[in-house]
DNA sequence: CTTTGCACTTGCAAATTGCAAGCAAAGGTA
DNA sequence: TACCTTTGCTTGCAATTTGCAAGTGCAAAG
């Protein structure tokens, strides 16, 4: 993986120098519903992300300060990843995704549920999650 | 250009597969920055677009009805790119992340005061904006 | 009627992706 | 203690995508 330099000064592009691509908000996703992942509970995810993909998105993650590795508590041959706060105040961005969304394709019945809650009660459910991943 | 298939039914990942790589944004960021862009305008931009990535990138994002091309009233040599309303609902989007990209980067000045307006009121902005697009 | 500008397309090397296989360390099982 | 399994990666390689440079076709200007 080379390092990603910056291509202009502009906060779009540089915000998508760190997690522009397919597959690392799909990681920051997962790590926002499950709140800790392990590398297994990433590829389990649907969309089915190769195994050097994951390494080379985590690690970059990682570098950029959005998501660190905590040991896990019932073995060391586990990693449990999670949020750092720069990560979870991506969750705006990730709920703003969302309600574009809605507009526009067929949201699955498991995601509907938080999908209302959002609309209820934007900031409230914002700052809800905020609590529970720990920020 | 394969034909990008959706990789799952989750809303983050079916968003992704219409503007999630490194370019799509950063058109969507001139065309709200413009409201009206040629070809040659995108090519302008910091960032340095590849002409070739441009032309696969503006065909998408007309296919998918993000955008639209318009007749230039000038010239037939010259086309204009525009916003649909669907392109337009992405600003909620853009905005965040300019929201997020100021906690964790420096912003250039130019764009400060627009960043401010948003601070100021959030819902206001994103409704002048929208009125302005033409939505 | 030649030149210039604009919107692309094409060719090709280099980088990235995606798939399958491999591997080391930790933990469980006998 | 020896052996399998799980977990978190790394490696090799073909296929796709990118990035750069050059070229093409059509309008409009001179």
């Amino acid at each position: 993986m080379k390092k990603s330099e910056k291509r202009s000064e502009c906060p779009i592009s540089s915000s998508l120098d760190v997690w522009g691509d397919k597959w690392t908000l799909l990681i920051i996703r997962d790590l926002m519903d499950a709140k800790t992942c392990t590398y297994g509970d990433f590829l389990k995810s649907p969309e089915g992300i190769a195994t050097n993909i994951l390494a080379t998105r985590l690690r970059a993650l990682e570098e950029n300060g959005v998501i660190l590795k905590l040991e896990h508590p019932d073995s060391k041959a586990k990693v449990l990843y999670k949020l750092t706060q720069k990560g979870i105040d991506l969750l705006p961005i990730l709920v703003e995704i969302n309600l574009w969304a809605e507009k526009y394709f067929t949201i699955p019945a498991e995601r509907r549920a938080s999908l209302e809650a959002v609309k209820r009660d934007k900031i409230g459910f914002i700052e809800t999650m905020i609590k529970e991943l720990g920020g």
